[in-house]
DNA sequence: CTGTGGTCCTGTATGC
DNA sequence: TGCATACAGGACCACA
């Protein structure tokens, strides 16, 4: 479940669960979730025995458990990575990639079917994991500044879609947010961001800001056994959407159906007459 | 610097 | 029924 709101809800239900508890055994079960531990799957295993977990941390997407050492267990959960707590008893879900045994009884699980995220252990990371420091802050953070950031977008000779999901700039938003955030602003994705003006830009944030404040509320979003919690619940806020994956349902707003384009390799789902593409560039 | 397209993977839905 | 294709919440890299 891998947007800002998604990642969140994880962080947050790992913050109880595994804050303070001390790391007995590890076995990972599919070497490629590790491929980003430089010193490969034995050692990965090995260093994280007897380690014990601090305050779970998150910046945009990536999120990192650091150890009380100053270490941290980085952790990207991709597509479709998943966090779980549970008895070690209990069966394995199928794309099961790593096990990681509490000394509560309890068992951390990183569950991937696509393998586009990991975990792996960045040295000195606890503060500010080297891995992360491209990343640009996200709009929960305290020291996050719309009208900074506004001023740097509008130097930007690129899209708002795109500016709104490159990370170095703000970083948190995805595909859907992305849409849903355009959608609310009334912008086409393919608005020349430079064109909006500082006041409009810095609201578009907001708005990102807000969009992904409620969904948190509501678990984030969940549109199949891929995205749940540490718990395996699912988040309802599919229920709120108005853009993303709404292809050919009417407008919430005018009525119009909703319109897909392919944009970026992927999908943009926005409403034409709402969201109608700029005549002219500038 | 901006944009494109491919890559890493597994799984599900849809169409012929 | 089988088989092919499209598509999926992301990040990164090579290349025009």
């Amino acid at each position: 479940m891998p947007e800002l709101p998604e990642v969140e809800t994880v962080r947050a239900g790992l913050e109880s669960l595994i804050t303070g508890r001390t790391v007995l055994a590890c076995s990972v079960l599919h070497p490629r979730p590790v491929r980003r531990h430089e010193r490969g799957v034995d050692d990965f295993q090995a260093t994280l025995v007897g380690r014990t977990f601090a305050t779970p941390r998150r910046r945009g997407k990536f999120m990192w458990l650091p150890f009380v050492d100053g270490d941290a267990l980085m952790a990207h959960l991709g597509m479709s990575g998943q966090f779980r707590v549970d008895s070690p008893a209990a069966p394995l879900l199928s794309n099961t990639r790593v096990l990681v045994d509490l000394d509560d009884g309890q068992q951390l699980r990183f569950v991937d079917q696509r393998m586009f995220g990991g975990v792996w252990v960045s040295p000195g990371g606890a503060d500010l994991p080297e891995e992360v420091r491209h990343i640009a802050l996200d709009p929960f953070d305290p020291h996050f500044d719309a009208v900074k950031v506004a001023h740097r977008i509008a130097l930007k000779h690129s899209g708002i879609k795109r500016v709104l999901l490159d990370q170095t700039v703000v970083s948190g938003i995805g595909n859907i947010y992305a849409d849903e955030t355009l959608w609310r602003e009334r912008l086409h994705y393919d608005t020349p961001a430079a064109s909006l003006g500082i006041r409009k830009l810095a609201a578009t944030l907001r708005t990102a800001r807000s969009v992904m404040a409620e969904a948190l509320t509501q678990g984030g979003t969940s549109f199949d056994a891929l995205y749940v919690n540490v718990n395996g619940e699912s988040g309802y806020f599919d229920r709120t959407l108005h853009a993303y994956g709404q292809e050919g349902r009417p407008c919430d707003r005018c009525g119009a159906p909703i319109r897909r384009d392919h944009f970026m390799n992927r999908s943009s789902f926005f409403c034409p007459r709402c969201q109608p593409r700029p005549r002219r560039q500038g």
